[in-house]
RNA sequence: GCCGAAGUGGCGGAAUUGGUAGACGCGCUGGACUCAAAAUCCAGUGGGGCUCAAACUCCGUGCCGGUUCGAGUCCGGCCUUCGGUACCA
């Protein structure tokens, strides 16, 4: 007795009206599935193979939220349909468990990052399974345990070894009351601390790096060879920034120091009228003369709690103060004034400029404001009436290089610059090094020493893992956890023997993630990173699905360690992920779902209520993949109601396949009216359907079948080996968007082994595509005014006395010249009249 | 601010390359079934004009302008919303 959703004790009488029993098909699939392991990748056997991943998860909560399954759902989807085609998919699933929201939690509750996590761990993947997805749980990772953070440690110790991990200053949001670092996040928009509420500024601290702009020109260049999102691959271009331009030295009157600064702009430097450094520039405290010094401290404290955001908005007025030194323009020997203001950055170029207001709409307005004198070097149009102008044209004002225009002055000048010695040309990127240090417990420790005698000392590769401490102290303020840990920070230095303090600080969880997909073919792999040659035969991956979020960061840091990896000789190719899919977001009321805005939608009393699939088919039949969107779930209905009638007609036509084999193919001839008409949509479908899954366009390939299913309500008009036909196509396209419907439908008409058991395709029958008529629009000046059948591919002549002879065309071109007439076959007609 | 997207009926969306705007679904309206309701099934459904109806016709893809025989699609300028902005992941 199939299992019944409703309590309706009529229901049980009637038994038409059964609804799909989910709850028991559903569960009977997954163990089916589970048991058989289907899902289990052979590695081994090469031919046909398919590396799709997903993006990990992030486990801030024992619950998968809608986000999850718009993710992983559709995603899922297009595995299981190209394991149909026959590829030998790998798709693992895995957990990005280190991170700062386990650690707020902590400091919260006391749980225990590792406890809250672990418990997070085995509540998703409990749920994952029961999402339908065809994950290889023999690939299972997770981050947070020392068998895999130590080969984060192992990559540390590469880089450090090719000095591509380095410690500088950089400034971080820092909140003095907690005597903490934040996030961004962690900062509201007044510029407080989410936490306490004290003003948040900025500080300079010690940090470790990983040199990514020592790669930042193959990073640029590799765009080119991977199938990303246009849009992907402009956000990492424009985050790499690279720009052409010079350094020039500038001196400083009446000093030995000079100052350099970067420009894309050299061709300006006869109107260049000021210069300006960052505030944070080490120069600032030797040059600024005695009656500006206060002047200049009460401005750096300031902007002690700015943003780089706040700073550089050019919507924000203009701030800045003199430091009463002078610089010497070396290209005329005049005495230009050095400012200090927010809007040059210590992080970019050199942290200082020359400024050359009448190119450059920001020291415009900067001059403007502060009276400083602007010369034009670029000849503006004749209509220009705007202010800076910052386009080509012939220079002025500007001696040698008076009447050549931007490109040629530039190459001129920079001739002069490097002749006198006194600048080069140069490349710069806006691209900085990638800060891995984290002042926080939950993350992997960096294996490194600090001692007395030795100084910075790395731990040696045999001494790894260094184990994070599971005792700590999480108390909101006072700075890293690990610091607390005596038994931690005690050790040995690795070199002398001596007393020594182990480094304090974690790692940036992007570290992990750059690299799992390596791991995932062998999580248990101990004799390396990876193993090797599993990743030089599997890799690169052949489509990543995850969400734009990711567009530069961690989908640029990835690519960074891959090459890394390449150069000391553990992958062969030069890109981790050939095809990369962004799907959209799914918000709530306009705004991205989250806990603090109380406008999370729990997908578990859908699934309840509808069952895995019917969720999984609506969130794909809500519109584009790649787009989200806001959630609703006003149309779920219509998704439920198209499984429920799909149910009832495969139950309708319980074992017509095991009576009835179908034919492979159908002459057209030899069919009723009816099944020509089905025969014709059936294959439609299957073409349709194919190409959309096969782009991720999940919409309207849920659309085609339920334009399919509608045109099936008359499939008892057609002879039994028929009806087998189309049904055996119709679960087959229906079971990657819902397996365990698609399964049952298979079983149902009476097939004897499982799809996903033994994958099999159905192919198009070209034959049953073509058409012998079309409708063509007929157009006068560019209306529809008549919409005519007509064979197809027919010749303009014959089109053209079918057009004219229309009554609708008559009485729009009738006693008007006609001037010209465009014909595109099949399609339309236009004629031109006067 | 800067970088990157998106905006189409009452709603989610479709229109693969510049060629019939609104597929599919929700909702709504009417009908069938029912004592009744729910469920299900059938039909209609962008807005306006004219009309018993049909036919016909005008307007319509965020706003303004342009290119083209023809623009949701291409170009220029805006508006709104979303993602990122380097310690959320």
């Amino acid at each position: 007795m199939p299992f019944l959703i409703s309590l309706n004790p009529i229901l049980i009488t009637n038994t038409d009206q059964m609804r799909y029993p989910f709850q028991e098909v559903e569960s009977k699939w997954q163990k089916f599935w589970e048991e058989k392991e289907i899902y289990k990748t052979d590695l081994s056997n090469l031919s046909n193979k398919l590396y799709h991943l997903n993006m990990f998860i992030y486990p801030s909560g024992a619950k998968l939220h809608i986000g999850h399954w718009y993710h992983y759902g559709p995603s899922d989807t297009w595995a299981r349909y190209k394991k149909l085609q026959g590829y030998n998919v790998f798709e693992p699933m895995g957990f990005d468990a280190f991170g700062l929201p386990a650690e707020n939690y902590a400091i919260k509750t006391g749980v225990h990052p590792q406890d809250s996590t672990l418990k997070n761990i085995s509540d998703i993947r409990v749920m994952l399974k029961r999402m339908g997805t065809m994950y290889d749980w023999n690939a299972d990772l997770m981050t947070c345990v020392p068998e895999y953070y130590r080969w984060n440690q192992w990559l540390f110790l590469q880089l450090y070894k090719k000095g591509l991990a380095y410690r500088k200053n950089a400034p971080v949001n820092w909140c003095p009351k907690d005597q903490t670092v934040l996030a961004r996040e962690q900062v509201l928009s007044d510029g407080t601390c989410e936490r306490c509420g004290t003003v948040v500024v900025q500080k300079n601290l010690t940090q470790w790096f990983f040199k990514i702009t020592d790669y930042a020109d193959e990073l640029l260049e590799g765009l080119n060879k991977i199938d990303w999102p246009e849009k992907t691959k402009i956000m990492q271009t424009n985050w790499i920034g690279r720009s052409y331009g010079a350094e020039v030295d500038f001196k400083i009157y009446g000093s030995s120091e000079s100052i350099k600064i970067f420009t894309t702009r050299p061709d300006t430097l006869f109107g260049a009228t000021y210069m300006v450094l960052a505030p944070e520039h080490p120069l600032v405290d030797k040059l600024t003369t005695a009656e500006f010094k206060g002047k200049v401290e009460a401005y750096r404290d300031s902007i002690k709690s700015m943003t780089e955001i706040d700073r550089t908005s050019t919507g924000k007025e203009k701030t800045g103060v003199d430091t009463g030194a002078f610089a010497i323009n070396p290209v005329n020997g005049k005495k230009i004034p050095i400012w200090i203001a927010d809007y040059v950055l210590m992080t970019y170029g050199t942290g200082a400029i020359m400024a050359v207001p009448g190119q450059d709409e920001r020291d415009w307005e900067f001059a403007e404001k502060f009276g400083l004198p602007i010369i034009r070097t670029v000849q503006p149009p004749e209509n220009f009436d705007g202010k800076a102008y910052t386009e080509d044209g012939p220079a002025m004002n500007s001696d040698f290089l008076n009447g050549l225009y931007v490109d040629d002055a530039k190459k001129k000048i920079i001739n002069w610059l490097e002749e006198k010695g006194i600048g080069k040309k140069t490349i710069n990127y806006r691209l900085r090094d990638w800060l891995i240090s984290r002042q926080r417990y939950w993350g992997t420790p960096i294996p490194v020493v600090h001692c007395d005698k030795c100084g910075e000392v790395a731990v040696p590769e045999n001494q790894l893992p260094v184990v994070l401490p599971y005792n700590v102290d999480f108390k909101p303020e006072g700075g890293s956890p690990l610091a607390g840990n005596s038994e931690f920070v005690r050790t040995k230095c690795p070199q002398c023997g001596g007393e020594a303090e182990r480094d304090v600080d974690t790692m940036d969880t992007f570290v992990d993630s750059s690299w799992y997909y390596l791991r995932y073919l062998n999580p248990r792999y101990d004799k390396g990173m990876f193993d090797p040659k599993l990743a030089n035969e599997w890799t690169p991956v052949d489509t990543y699905v995850g969400g734009a979020e990711h567009a530069v960061m961690h989908l640029l840091y990835s690519r960074f360690i891959h090459k890394f990896l390449r150069d000391i000789k553990l992958v062969n190719s030069d890109e981790p992920f050939t095809k990369l899919i962004h799907q959209g977001t799914i918000t709530n009321q306009g705004a991205k779902m989250s806990k603090s805005r109380g406008n999370v939608v729990d997908p578990n009393s859908f699934i309840e209520t509808y069952g895995a699939d019917v969720f999984r088919m609506y969130l794909m039949f809500m519109g584009p993949y790649e787009l989200g969107g806001d959630w609703s779930d006003k149309g779920i209905i219509g998704v439920d109601r198209f499984v429920q009638r799909t149910y009832s007609m495969f139950e309708s036509y319980s074992n017509v396949a095991k009576e009835n084999p179908s034919k492979e193919k159908y002459n057209l001839d030899e069919l009723n009216e009816t099944e020509k008409v089905i025969y014709r949509k059936t294959n439609q479908t299957l073409e349709k359907v194919s190409v959309e899954i096969d782009n991720f366009r999940f919409n309207t390939a849920v659309a085609a079948l339920m334009e399919l299913l509608n045109e099936l309500k008359n499939l008892n008009e057609c002879r039994k080996d028929f009806q087998t036909y189309s049904l055996e196509r119709f679960a087959f396209m229906l079971s990657p968007l819902a397996p365990h419907l698609g399964e049952e439908c298979w079983r149902l008409i009476g097939k004897e082994k499982s799809l996903f058991e033994k994958p099999l395709t159905f192919g198009v029958d070209e034959k049953a595509l073509s058409v012998d008529n079309v409708t063509v629009a007929v157009q006068v000046n560019g209306k529809v005014r008549a919409k005519i059948e007509m064979s197809v591919n027919l010749p303009q002549d014959d089109a053209k006395k079918i057009v004219f002879a229309d009554e609708r065309v008559k009485n729009h071109t009738e006693g008007k010249q006609v001037v010209k007439e465009i014909y595109v076959p099949n399609k339309i007609y236009n004629i031109v009249v006067k």
